[in-house]
DNA sequence: CAAATCACG
DNA sequence: GACGTACGTGATTTGC
């Protein structure tokens, strides 16, 4: 074989860093031998996903293009992808014209939910038919029939020759039409169909389809018509969603069967849902099916790929300006991989400034003067019965504290639509004894209404970070649901994309800026900053009016542009099935909380504080002088300036570093002061950061630690944990442990810690496809020994100790200096110990590069679960910037693929324990890997094996992985106890 | 308000 | 051959 690792390392950090784009230019035009391949290009449905997913760029007119160059790119690809074996050899564009169709006639409300197409989408349109027609492809269009209907007659007249098909669209109906294959006229191999979505460049079989609907594509049709479709305005059955709807068809077979049986189902909502809609169910069934014998405008073999001539492709190209098109076309190469034309705004990546477009929806401007102050029952009950017949009202509530859990109510903000709004003050006037209080409704009353609508199934209440109301309006005894959650759908859509601060990106003023183009009040212009800061229940009515109602409508129109959003760019399945869900779980968690034992914490603060003083002394004794031994500035002068120790300067502010591994290497020169200001520095962490900040921590009603969760914290899908951080306190040292054994259960109760056990490692194994990996895990194995093992042919305290360290290394995206750094080698053996990896797990080394192409590709990665995160530097000019990106892109889908898993056990966990009778189970934290739970101690053994399944279990059905998830669990009176 | 440091997975 | 020295977080302290 005689491997070359060097070259293999060079091979590596190529395509680490270089442009993706390889394909030959000019390709030889036909394929006599192939069998037929049509290719149809569900047009119009493209240029929409193409719209909100590239920047807002305009020709040398100022025409808005770039839903335009979206689709030109994707057809260049396309039409020189045909030498592949995939390939086309024939290829049609359809676009949708009609305005009316037959679907109309069996139901005038069909589409009628349908917002208008976004102002400077529209221009565009032509513009598309002029694209096509430079690549010399035939356009298909017709009045009267729907796009979806002209594609899946041509697809059907297209197998019936024997030919293969397929649909590049990523919409749903025409998922029906996957994998048919159709009888060919005479002995023919039969053609079949397959879908193609170019933007996640995914193909879409069979498997993919019962994926996403969990039923072949026969029987998709059924499942649609009794889910509906709001989009499409397809009614289907009230309270049936896609997960019911395929639990319905798969249980009963078909539609008709289960309209059939609904009367002998069991006494629910949904049986009467059924009975009454079956008609509705029966007309969205005519309405989804899709029309396959219309007439064919323009004969299958007119769609021959023949080339495409340069010159009208030059001119469209030169005309909008795509000039890096041009060039590739002048110079023959091949498709473009990136998007760096025009003028855009500032992005190179298209896909990385997306969601920063300029147009909005037709909606008249925020009007501050058009909110109500409801200040009588009937005004408020007039609110809530509009609201009921909405079915969904953004709901805000002020208060006088971001900790939701010591937070008193001020009033509640509505909206029902644009400038619909209104503020329900409940507590103003009540600080200022001597002022006179406005009139308001009284508080008990007004909860009193408003809980039937809070707690009503029918009707959705939207929030830009429910969960703090959800907490505040838990504590006065409404249970608020359904929810849903503006914040988050942000960040399910655009995590990583957001510019400035990771709170900040996904945060009201923001949004409101960048999908509404609107700035808001801001709190502190309203109650100020600082110590002069007011309560918001002292704001006069009117102000308070205007800035409560505004944040309400405000998160109501973020929620229609977010909402289609994310059924057009796919992050449904993350919403719906992981972090929507999670939202009352969470709340539930932080309401919980965790009771923390104040004397112990004080008890180790004194003795930190005795320690802390006398290092001190012998610190200051060893310098010669008194200085602050926390500040690196003087802690550095004194080593490197005075005692004339040898340390590096760092960059930017020019001053020493004194950092822990700094410290280290003086300790272990003979420099004893070093020592001293670790041990120092280590106990004053600790004394600081958790002895004494948790006693403040201490919640004054509940005796419990309620931290605060945020689920769009980390860019991952991890969450993250804050006032106070409950997911670092210290393990890793004896003296830190001592704090865990403040984290203690209340009498009689236990505390139980379940940990999945090398998650991330199992996942690399799983998505990377490596054997012996897998194999060691299916086999309960150590996995570093194992590593070992394969890379070194024997397991020593050595070899295992550098597996460990290369294991880590490959889930954080490697480099050789990073490598050597952590194994105390040079690059070229750390080099070397990569190389041999690499030659043992292949696999790792093709999941790196087929994730760095996906991500260069499309601007994002993706978990198993579906969940993007967005990388805006991976195609920097900036090597420093690019490969940061590309290391965080390849830990992504690994770490991120375990926080969907661990929220799925979350969601899942207390459904689980209540069915196994096991109420008084209390599911306390989570870090990262890890569930802490407060039971009675008779449960333990009842509640272990639930626990531990609903953990294993997590990934399925939606993902089957190739290894076990192996789950550790333990159990103490503290938190420290219970490891 | 930024930088440096260090706690966790 | 240079680049900089692993991924993801949050809290505290110092010093401008």
């Amino acid at each position: 074989m005689g491997h070359d690792f060097r070259s293999r390392a060079c091979y590596l950090k190529t395509i680490m860093t270089a442009p993706s784009d390889t394909a030959a230019a000019d390709k030889p035009a036909t394929h006599p031998d192939r069998k037929p391949h049509l290719y149809l290009v569900d047009g119009s449905a493209y240029i929409f996903r193409a719209y909100h997913r590239l920047p807002p760029l305009t020709n040398p007119e100022g025409t808005p293009v770039g839903a335009v160059y979206g689709y030109t790119t994707m057809l260049w690809k396309l039409a020189q992808d045909l030498d592949d074996a995939e390939g086309p050899t024939h290829l049609a564009v359809i676009l949708d014209k009609a305005s009316q169709s037959f679907r109309h006639d069996l139901y005038p409300e069909y589409k009628a939910n349908r917002p208008p197409p976004p102002e400077d989408l529209r221009p565009q349109f032509p513009l598309i038919r002029d694209a096509t027609r430079a690549f010399s492809l035939p356009v298909i269009e017709e009045e009267m029939l729907e796009a979806d209907d002209l594609i899946a007659s041509y697809a059907r007249a297209a197998t019936r020759k024997g030919w293969d098909v397929t649909i590049v669209s990523s919409d749903k109906d025409l998922m029906q039409l996957v994998g048919t294959c159709t009888d060919p006229d005479d002995g023919v191999e039969p053609g079949c169909v397959d879908m193609l979505d170019t933007m996640k460049n995914a193909r879409i079989e069979i498997p993919e389809v019962v994926e996403k609907f969990g039923v072949p594509p026969e029987k998709l049709g059924d499942v649609l018509a009794l889910m509906g479709d709001s989009v499409d305005n397809i009614p289907g059955v009230r309270g049936i969603g896609p997960k019911t709807a395929e639990k319905l068809i798969n249980e009963y077979g078909d539609l008709e069967s289960v309209l059939n049986a609904a009367p002998e189902m069991k006494k629910s909502k949904m049986r009467e849902n059924l009975i009454e809609h079956a008609e509705m169910a029966r007309l969205s069934r005519q309405l989804v099916q899709l029309k396959e014998d219309c007439d064919l405008p323009m004969p299958l073999e007119k769609f021959a790929l023949d080339g495409i001539p340069k010159e009208p492709l030059a001119d469209f190209l030169s005309t909008h300006g795509f000039t890096s098109l041009l060039k590739r076309l002048g110079a023959g190469a091949g498709s473009p991989s990136r998007p760096n034309d025009l003028n855009p705004a500032k992005p190179q990546n298209a896909a990385a400034d997306a969601g920063t477009r300029q147009s909005l929806p037709e909606w008249p401007a925020v009007d501050l003067d058009s909110y109500e102050c409801v200040t009588t029952l009937d005004r408020l009950d007039a609110w809530i019965e509009r609201a009921f017949a909405a079915h969904a009202v953004a709901v805000d509530t002020e208060t006088s504290s971001l900790d939701s859990m010591q937070a008193e109510m001020a009033g509640i903000s509505l909206a029902l639509g644009p400038n619909d709004a209104c503020y329900i003050p409940l507590a103003h006037g009540s600080d200022d004894m001597f002022a006179e209080k406005p009139e308001q409704v009284p508080v008990a009353e007004a909860l009193a209404r408003l809980k039937p609508l809070f707690e009503s199934d029918a009707v959705l209440k939207i929030g830009q970070n429910i969960k703090y109301d959800l907490t505040v309006l838990n504590r006065v005894g409404i249970t608020v649901a359904p929810v849903e959650d503006t914040m988050i759908l942000s960040f399910d859509l655009d995590a990583g994309r957001g510019g400035g601060g990771i709170g900040q990106a996904h945060g009201m003023d923001s949004l409101a800026e960048t999908h509404l183009g609107h700035t808001t009040m801001t709190f502190k212009d309203i109650c100020g900053t600082g110590k002069k800061a007011i309560p918001f229940s002292a704001v006069p009515l009117d102000k308070a009016t205007q800035y409560a109602a505004e944040d309400a409508d405000v998160t109501w129109r973020l929620w229609k542009i977010l909402r289609q959003r994310l059924a057009d760019e796919g992050g449904t399945r993350i919403y719906e099935n992981v972090d929507r869900p999670l939202i009352p779980v969470i709340a539930m968690m932080e309401r919980n909380g965790i009771k923390v034992d104040r004397e112990h914490l004080a008890r180790l603060s004194a003795e930190f504080a005795e320690q802390i003083a006398s290092l001190e002394a012998e610190v200051h004794e060893m310098a010669g002088e008194t200085f602050s031994i926390g500040s690196p500035k003087q802690l550095g002068d004194i080593l490197f300036d005075k005692m004339g120790l040898k340390g590096g300067k760092k960059g930017k502010s020019g001053q020493f570093s004194t950092d822990q591994t700094v410290l280290e290497k003086l300790a272990g020169e003979g420099v004893p002061m070093a020592n001293k200001v670790l041990e120092w520095r280590g106990l004053s962490k600790l004394r600081s950061t958790y002895t004494e900040a948790l006693q403040q921590a201490i919640n004054p009603e509940t005796g419990r630690v309620h931290t605060s969760y945020s689920l769009v914290g980390a860019q991952t899908g991890r969450l993250s944990s804050t006032d106070p951080n409950l997911q670092n306190i210290p393990i890793r040292t004896e003296t830190g442990r001592q704090i865990r054994e403040a984290f203690v259960a209340e009498p009689g109760n236990v505390l139980l810690a379940a940990d999945y056990s090398q998650i991330e490692l199992r996942l690399a194994a799983h998505m990377a496809d490596v054997p012996p990996l897998k194999e060691a895990f299916a086999n309960g194995e150590d996995i570093h020994a194992r590593t070992a093992q394969e890379m070194y042919g024997e397991v020593t305290r050595d070899t295992r100790a550098q597996a460990k360290t290369i294991n880590f290394a490959i889930l954080y995206g490697i480099s050789r200096w990073g490598l050597a750094g952590r194994l105390g080698t040079d690059a070229d053996e750390a080099q070397a110990v990569i190389d041999r990896y690499f030659e043992r797990f292949p696999g790792i080394q093709k999941y790196i590069v087929h994730t760095l192409e996906k991500v260069r590709e499309t601007g994002y990665s993706e978990t198993l679960f579906g969940r993007k995160t967005h990388f805006r530097n991976i195609n920097s000019k900036n090597p420093n910037e690019r490969q940061g990106a590309e290391r965080a892109a390849i830990n992504a889908p690994i770490q991120g693929t375990s926080a969907d898993i661990i929220k799925r056990a979350m969601v899942r966990m207390m459904p689980a324990l209540h069915e196994a009778g096991l109420d008084n189970v209390k599911m306390l934290l989570q870090v990262h890997d890890e569930l802490v739970f407060e039971l009675p101690e008779g449960d333990v053994d009842a509640a272990r094996p639930v626990i531990e399944r609903v953990m294993a279990e997590a990934a399925l059905p939606s993902v089957e992985l190739s290894v076990p998830l192996g789950i550790e669990i333990g159990t103490g009176h503290s938190w420290g106890a219970a490891h």
